[in-house]
RNA sequence: GCUACUGUGGCUCAAUGGUAGAGCACUUCACUCGUAAUGAAGGGGUUGGGGGUUCGAUUCCCCCCAGUAGCUCCA
């Protein structure tokens, strides 16, 4: 059978594709459990997926079985016939199917909404469209997992099964999608951090990770840039306790909205918490003594450990875990500084992020259904960081009722290997804590006045950052960071004596290096180098130790042939120096 | 936390109702070698923890812990 083109790369047909293959899902799974009860089944990034509520718990075997299902529906080329019922008519229809979730959805939509169905051969679907004309258009299909998910998304709600897919128009494109996947999966941070031993877990703390030696090369690598961005940036920079009293965390509201996040501990029989957030004790800090409006913008910066209770299922390697380090800091303002500082702040985001070639997108969150304040206080402060935003033409993704209890805030998030995202830079304007911490400047009129406050972020955590940054780089991460920099490799005992004077002219300029005199095979010694990812492995033998060279090979750039050693070690220098990727 | 799945030496994995095996890594010896694995020998595991069924459990059952995917929640 001859099949039209169906042309991918057109967003809407895309959608309509895989929306399609989902109700051949959901048809598929009502013909071999008619008890099913279906639930929603949309288009998503990479493919598409369908809830279900039903009782028998379906395995991977089962999804082999459920692909060969959809096969027979796809071959049998029902055409998807598009009908409308009145509300009334719309309910009665699915009531007689016991499809009590899509009387719900049908109940909810709005009064003068269209209800719309689809069929396909005997099956029908509740569905807005858009669809294909037929199943038969759909070519190569895949069902990938399958997974709890709640109900409407709601914890309190009924946990369903979710059937996770994806297709395509032709099996080739399938396959390369697949295999792209595989190939992203390599790049996982767990499993390099693990190949480059740069970090651990362990049982003894879920969520607390070990940094290990070259881990810690990569840490200290981006805590020192860090140090001297933040200089240039006009900041200063503190250190608050770890542990500080109940007191502290009532007055800042963290009692009373963030106790579940919080580990608890106690001195001399009196209360004390763990600090899950860096601001109140630099609003301690800030409280020593008095200000004038002149100290203003004042830019205070901590690296501070942070602690928070995540659920258990929620800790992912490095990217999700329960202490890390914040890139903190916290800036106090009058109230027309606030713009420029935004601005400055998302600029000096943006440069960080462009130095290591990530792309990003940000979101404006705004006030939770937990929080504290006023209205007006919020609407004042979403307003700042909308209109900061559009003044540089930033966009934005409005994140309704997802801000922080204190205040509004702007999210950039980065993507890891395989496409998930996760924030990392956040700007967030509060009007809270100056005001529990009774925070005030001595204005031009000699009265005392409330400084406005912005927390700010731009790695987010370094234990995340680092996570994004192996899988960004691979493992092959820019030279500047890299834990082994060269490895110099001899290839007989005779070039022990000069390897060992190369490495010495190499630490003096200040380069990481490791040397391997171990009596092995060069392709021994050169295999084990670069699965260890070393930016830069030197092999050397008769030839470079008379000529004073080294035979170079680069992670990156492959074999870079034979350089003078004062030569290379220039190259690497400034290489370091310009911090290339 | 919820749903499903997984848990065997440092790592990657195999096997079984009769107390476990490979490769890599590690140690020792030999080989002195030119761009991704030289050969040989050796050491190393109460099979995540606890309980139960059984003559016997690592295997079957229950509980706990941890991990993976997704949901929820978040840097």
């Amino acid at each position: 059978m001859a099949k039209e083109k169906v042309n991918f790369e057109e967003e809407q047909v895309r959608i309509s594709y895989r929306h399609t293959t989902s109700h051949i899902l959901a048809q598929a799974i009502k013909n071999l459990w008619p008890e099913a009860k279906l639930a929603i089944g949309p288009s998503i990034k990479d493919g598409f997926y369908y809830d279900i509520d039903l009782d028998y718990k379906i395995n991977d075997q089962d999804l082999l079985k459920i692909m060969k299902e959809m096969k027979k529906i796809i071959k049998a080329n029902y055409k998807l016939e598009r009908f409308e019922l009145p509300r009334d008519e719309a309910i009665k229809f699915m009531e007689e199917r016991k499809e009590d979730y899509k009387v719900e959805l049908i109940e909810d939509l709005a009064d003068d909404a269209v209800i719309s169905f689809y069929r396909q051969g005997d099956f029908v679907d509740l569905c807005a469209g858009p669809h294909m004309d037929s199943t038969g258009q759909i070519t190569a299909i895949k069902l990938t997992s399958v997974a709890g998910a709640y109900w409407r998304g709601d914890e309190n709600r009924k946990m369903l099964q979710r059937i996770y897919g994806t297709c395509f128009p032709s099996q080739e494109e399938l396959d390369n999608y697949i295999k792209k996947i595989e190939e992203a999966k390599k790049r996982d941070h767990r499993k390099i951090g693990k190949e480059m031993d740069l970090f651990m877990l362990n049982d003894v703390g879920p969520g607390f990770p070990f940094f290990l030696p070259n881990g810690m090369v990569i840490r200290n690598s981006l805590e020192n840039f860090w140090r001297e961005e933040h200089n240039k940036h006009g900041y200063q920079e503190i250190k608050t306790p770890l542990i500080m009293n109940e007191e502290l965390w009532r007055t800042s509201g963290h009692w009373d909205h963030y106790k579940d996040n919080m580990y608890f501990t106690k001195i001399d029989d009196e209360d004390y918490a763990i600090k899950p957030m860096n601001c109140p004790g630099a609003m301690i800090a800030y409280k020593r003594k008095m200000y004038s409006y002149r100290d203003f913008p004042m830019r205070v910066g901590e690296l501070g450990q942070v602690h928070r209770h995540e659920l258990s299922g929620a800790l992912h390697g490095l990217m999700r875990v329960r202490t890390f380090t914040q890139d903190d800091a916290h800036i106090f303002m009058l109230p027309e500084q606030v713009k420029d500082e935004i601005i400055g702040v998302t600029k000096f985001i943006d440069e960080v992020y462009k130095l290591f070639g990530f792309k990003y997108f940000v979101e404006l969150s705004t006030r939770p259904k937990d929080s504290m304040g006023t209205d007006q206080e919020w609407d004042m402060a979403e307003t700042a960081l909308s209109e900061a935003m559009k003044e540089i033409g930033v966009e934005y993704i409005l994140n309704e009722g997802d801000g922080a209890f204190y205040g509004p805030k702007l999210d950039f998030h980065l993507e890891d290997s395989i496409g998930r995202t996760w924030q990392c830079g956040t700007i967030q304007l509060d009007l809270q804590m100056p005001q529990r911490f009774d925070l005030t400047y001595v204005g031009s009129d000699g009265e005392k006045h409330r400084p406005l406050m912005i927390h700010r972020v731009i790695f987010g955590s370094i234990e995340r950052f680092i996570g994004i940054l192996i899988e960004h780089t691979a493992g092959k991460f820019p030279l500047w960071i890299a834990p082994v920099q060269v490895k110099l490799l001899t290839v007989t005992e005779a070039q022990s004596e000069y390897a060992t004077k190369v490495k010495e002219k190499l630490e003096i300029a200040g380069l990481r290096v490791e040397l391997d005199i171990r009596n092995e095979k060069i392709g021994y010694k050169l295999r084990e180098a670069r699965n260890q990812r070393t930016s830069y492995i030197c092999v050397i033998g008769e030839i470079e130790a008379k000529g004073d060279t080294l035979s170079v090979r680069s992670n990156k750039e492959g074999d870079l042939g034979t350089i003078g050693v004062e030569d290379f070690i220039a190259n690497l220098v400034k290489e370091i120096e310009n911090k290339v990727m």
